[in-house]
RNA sequence: GGUCCCAUCGUCUAGUGGUUAGGACACCGGCCUCUCACGUCGGGAACGCGGGUUCGACUCCCGCUGGGAUCACCA
């Protein structure tokens, strides 16, 4: 039987890590068993939902280079267009026996489950409407047409339900523990619960892969495969993803959404490689090309245990594609970082390689990439005081004057090494080493006291501008003497 | 509280009865050096506790402790 999987995400935020994460194991099971991937969007929270959401989101996935086989735009595969399915199936589910009606009040059982909590007893609905009678052509609720009630599943009351997971192994669950659950509001709105558990077997699900936060359903959702007559597909519950803190990751741990580290310059490369090495590992690899990921991957590799979210694991991840990325590209994908920040681009695509170049093994993401690269690009540079104050002393004047006048001189071409030969006369007639003056002009030309190769950073900026940055450095010693 | 799950360096993890317990991130130090990086060499750092089983337990079993998930007319 052909490999179906799913990512069932909610349009009500932005595409969490921790989600993506279920989402890319999915699709990487999928993947590699040469199976479906199927994106199903769960919106049938439509107070939150959104459509901005939902284009993010899909924006995320395709960043990442999660395709789908089925899903959007496909409008079959939106939850929300469903409740006539969903509410079909329930009816039947009464019809035959295997659901009821619950008259219960909400505020009624609100009160029993206060009261069972106050007792230290289970807080699970009583069965009190079970064995109620009711017509056989009992339609289903429509709070305008006065029928106020829910539809309760009708659960086995003994033996047990099994649920052999493909990451946590063997879990037994006693029926009796389980309740009657709602499958239909009062409203006639079907229980996410139900309506996923149908959408799941309509769609021919063959692995169900998610959060484990969702174990304690699945025995329910075990069972109404059952009821719906449907063979329950294969699980895998993969363990949370932690703060640093222990906690479940969340907004207070700073950027957890993939939106967030797309837009922060980074690489979908590194995200899908970091996602799949927190909880699943093959021996001692720590990097893998995507293709790697779907040929390795496994659910036996994947841990048990949740992990905590680890962002300078990342970093470095996406310090390791920069690194090995050609610069052509990289100074194709830096320059929206620089338009963000609005500074001009005073070359050609050959000059603005040149600046990626000197660049490339000192920032770790395009968007530091974009920022460290903010002397080349900007002329107004602001000179840091205390470096001025540790380099631009009124000694250095002359030897700056020197070196100007020196550059501004040289003919052919204003290159790294030509500029080298400078240096060296002009450290030569004023006896420095070459410490005395590197530093000096790196903060006349840069602004600071860190910097690419001084001579890199000069033939990038070019002759013109150098000389002009060296000589206010001059008036500025000027200044302070 | 009920049910269920989990437990190797700070973090991600390898390990499936016999290893000096390995790798990676982070951290610290050396080298390289015009600064910062990169690179490179080296270092500190872990099997939660207690019982078994066994000639031998990080590995298997039980208990404890600790952590977590979930218990809605949310998804």
């Amino acid at each position: 039987m052909k490999v179906r999987s799913r990512f069932a995400p909610s349009p009500t935020g932005s595409l969490h890590i921790g989600n993506v994460r279920s989402g890319l194991f999915a699709w990487l099971f999928a993947r590699h068993h040469g199976g479906v991937f199927i994106l199903r969007i769960d919106d049938t929270d439509r107070e939150r939902s959104s459509k901005e959401s939902l284009e993010e989101q899909l924006d995320d996935l395709r960043w990442l280079g999660m395709d789908w086989d089925e899903g959007p735009p496909d409008p079959a595969y939106f939850q929300t267009n469903r409740v006539e399915r969903h509410r079909a199936a329930a009816l039947t589910l009464l019809r035959e026996g295997k659901a009821y009606p619950c008259y219960c009040s909400a505020e009624e059982l609100d009160a029993k489950r206060k009261q069972a909590e106050r007792e230290h007893r289970r807080p699970v609905y009583d069965r009190k409407c079970r064995n109620l009678d009711f017509p056989s052509d009992l339609a289903l609720p429509d709070k305008a047409a006065g029928r106020n009630y829910t539809i309760r599943f009708k659960a086995p009351l003994d033996g047990e339900t099994v649920l052999e997971d493909l990451v946590k192994g063997r879990m037994v669950f006693q029926n009796a523990d389980l309740d009657d659950w709602i499958i239909i509001r009062s409203d006639g709105s079907p229980i996410y619960n139900f309506a996923s558990v149908l959408d799941d077997a309509d769609l021919r699900i063959t692995h169900i892969v998610r959060g484990d936060d969702h174990v304690p359903n699945t025995p329910r959702q075990i069972q109404m495969f059952k009821a719906l007559g449907f063979e329950p597909p294969a699980f895998a519950h993969l363990p949370q993803v932690l703060g640093p803190d222990g906690s479940p990751l969340s907004k207070r741990h700073g950027a957890t959404s993939v939106v967030a580290y797309r837009e922060g310059g980074y690489f979908p490369e590194a995200m899908l490689n970091y996602l799949a090495r927190l909880g699943w590992s093959h021996g001692d690899q720590e990097i893998f090309s995507k293709d790697e990921l779907i040929q390795f991957f496994d659910f036996a590799d994947c841990g048990k245990s949740a992990g905590v979210f680890n962002p300078e694991k990342l970093l470095w991840l996406n310090f390791h594609y920069l690194k090995e990325r050609p610069v052509a590209q990289l100074a194709r994908e830096v320059t929206p970082f620089i338009e963000k920040r609005g500074w001009p681009i005073p070359g050609d695509d050959a000059w603005l390689e040149k600046m990626v170049a000197t660049l490339h093994e000192r920032a770790k993401t395009l968007d530091e990439l974009a920022e460290f690269a903010s002397f080349y690009l900007k002329d107004d540079i602001t000179i840091d005081a205390k470096a001025a104050a540790k380099f631009l002393k009124p000694e250095i004047a002359a030897p700056l004057r020197t070196l100007a006048a020196e550059i501004d001189s040289i003919e052919g071409e204003f290159s790294a090494a030509a500029v080298q030969q400078v240096f060296e006369r002009v450290l030569a007639k004023f006896n420095f080493k070459l410490g005395q003056l590197a530093q000096p002009v790196r903060v006349a030309i840069t602004g600071g006291t860190v910097s690419p190769g001084i001579y890199e950073v000069i033939e990038v900026l070019g002759k013109h501008r150098t000389v002009e940055r060296l000589n206010s450095a001059v008036k500025l010693t000027e200044q302070r003497a």
